[in-house]
DNA sequence: CTGAAAGCGCTTACAG
DNA sequence: CTGAAAGCGCTTACAG
């Protein structure tokens, strides 16, 4: 059976096709019975206005485009929890407005700065990516070129092109080494990378040394370790870490710059059969599921992503109504579990 | 700047937007220095096709829909990290097939059988939900009346409308019960609903019980205790069933038919003051990621959900162009780790 | 309140 | 190999 179109119901209805398409529409100019009617028929023929035909005669989509970017050197089979998340909230926020989202997980060699928009295929998009946006530079300064609305999720900077809107992690590496030390821990490491292609990790780190200057705590001789988003790289880290160093007695606390870092961290410490938090404190960021369930429960930062999704969808659509958009920095929120030695039930 | 045309093009090149349009799809009717010719005008005033005008004349979106519904009584901000896993190699398949990705999530209530392949959104839907399908069955129907390409993820099963793909949990919790028997298990139990609201659980449940049946071992007074898949309900789960039992000893192993509910079942055992597994066995179902960094690491079964992805996606292509495709059935793998006591390092 | 008409930007028979 | 023309199914000025 052919799909039924607006022709096909103005015939039944008795009326032209521009008043089925307004009908349709609830537009107000139309006879209120004759709408009823044309709505009846349409309900009966199960009829469904043609997007495509749509969107090609208004000249929009009605659909936003979340582009997943992770940096190549993970596993792309494994998702970043965090990102996980943040897909579920945008799924949500955008499905509330009425639009519908387009998902696609971007290889940062392809051209996917050009596809979506020049195409129709949405009005706008949403770039969510962590690591640094330096590599890729260009194609933003080109999809700004374009006119293409697009909102980037990470930190503020002035070199960006576009509007952005992230967490605050120069606050968030601050609270923890804040906590950490009013618990009394003095000796610290670091885990993760703490350079300009890892901008997150880095303001963590930075937040970290600034709670630690102000506490006048002698970061001269911290020890760091690089280490990506994953758990064996949090392991092969922690190694490294633990090799450095003579004794256990040598560290307080270990500040993870992610939590899965701050998992293979846990490893290799119980691997070498030290305890946490009795011998060495560790700490996360990102407040991902598992970081709950950890042996001990991780102590972390979380982002709110609920709300996240919310801004981000929010304001991308107002991006798109040519209302002005400012960057964004929201907070993040410190969760104190056990494995920091701060509650009882160690 | 207004965007281009395939008018504009033509008019750069001096040939027809027929020409243009045909070098662009890369028709082996046109010259080839005319293509060239047109692909670079092309390239340089960063044209690209309009996917509703293209879509609307080839009636067809060159998208697939993705429809996720998880059972309500879940908290909504809580994804199954198993759909989550699902999400990932559907997306990614999509994208290799070269079509693009609609994304969803469904409240079981919403009129959401209608509204993607009738307005021509998308070519075909892939429907990915836990539970019973039998509360929507009529919607399946309506699917297939309308001769909507969809294909369903979950057991084939004769009484429903349509073809899906599913992991076979019948298998899966026979190899557990298997599994647990042969490292000496004789006393079950099993956390998790098993009726036909919860197939999944109930075959996971069934199969079990034929492993049982089948090494003599009495299961008559074999307890299970309801729960759904979150930590919470099997941490109460587990609860209700230590409740029962004068003494852990009347306990072997504790079969979860989730790793969710398997965490917290672990939970509530050690909070208890009993150790797993060298008190009581525990074993899980789905191999999400948290269930490797559990302590103790988590016996469970894995789907693989990076083929899962595939077959759905290449499938229901098949659909689309009317070739016709069979329900399948796919193997778990039994993966095992220290929860059931069959490694040394417990 | 309603209808006839134009046009969104393509693809593809049809004709040469 | 190329062009003129039709038409996909809508929305929305324009005219009444």
């Amino acid at each position: 059976m052919k799909k039924a179109t607006s022709f096909d119901i103005a015939h039944m209805a008795g009326v032209s096709q521009s008043t089925v398409s307004r009908a349709l529409s609830d537009s107000p100019l139309v006879n209120k019975e004759t709408r009823d009617r044309v709505k009846q028929i349409a309900l009966d023929l199960n009829y469904k206005v043609d997007k495509n035909a749509s969107n090609l005669r208004k000249q929009h989509s009605q659909t936003l485009a979340l582009l997943l970017f992770e940096d190549p050197t993970n596993d792309d089979s494994l998702i970043n929890p965090f990102f996980i998340s943040m897909l579920a909230s945008i799924t949500k926020a955008t499905a509330d407005a009425g639009y519908d989202l387009l998902v696609s997980f971007q290889n940062l060699n392809d051209d996917w700065h050009a596809e979506y928009e020049d195409s129709n295929k949405a009005d706008g998009l949403i770039l969510l990516g962590y690591g640094s946006y330096t590599d890729y530079e260009y194609k933003l300064s080109q999809l700004e070129e374009q006119g293409t609305r697009f909102l980037r999720w990470g930190a503020p900077d002035e070199n960006h092109p576009g509007v952005s809107i992230g967490s605050d992690n120069f606050l968030g590496g601050y609270m923890v080494a804040r906590h950490l030390i009013g618990l009394g821990h003095r000796k610290f490491a670091f885990l993760g990378e703490a350079n300009v292609g890892a901008p997150e990790f880095l303001a963590r780190y930075d937040g970290c040394q600034k709670a630690l200057n102000e506490a006048k705590v002698d970061t001269s001789s911290m020890l760091q370790i690089d280490a990506i988003s994953t758990d064996l790289d949090g392991f092969e880290a922690a190694e490294k870490l633990l090799a450095k160093i003579d004794h256990i007695s040598e560290l307080d606390a270990i500040v993870c710059a992610s939590d899965l870092i701050a998992m293979g961290c846990i490893r290799a410490i119980k691997s070498k059969g030290y305890k946490v938090p009795h011998d060495i404190a560790v700490v996360g960021y990102d407040n991902i599921q598992v970081s709950e369930f950890a042996s001990p429960p991780l102590t972390t930062v979380h982002q709110n992503t609920l709300l996240a999704g919310e801004l981000l969808v929010g304001n991308l659509l107002k991006m798109i109504k040519n209302v002005p958009v400012d960057d964004l920095l929201m907070q993040p929120e410190l969760i104190i579990r056990q494995s920091c030695g701060a509650t009882s039930q160690c």
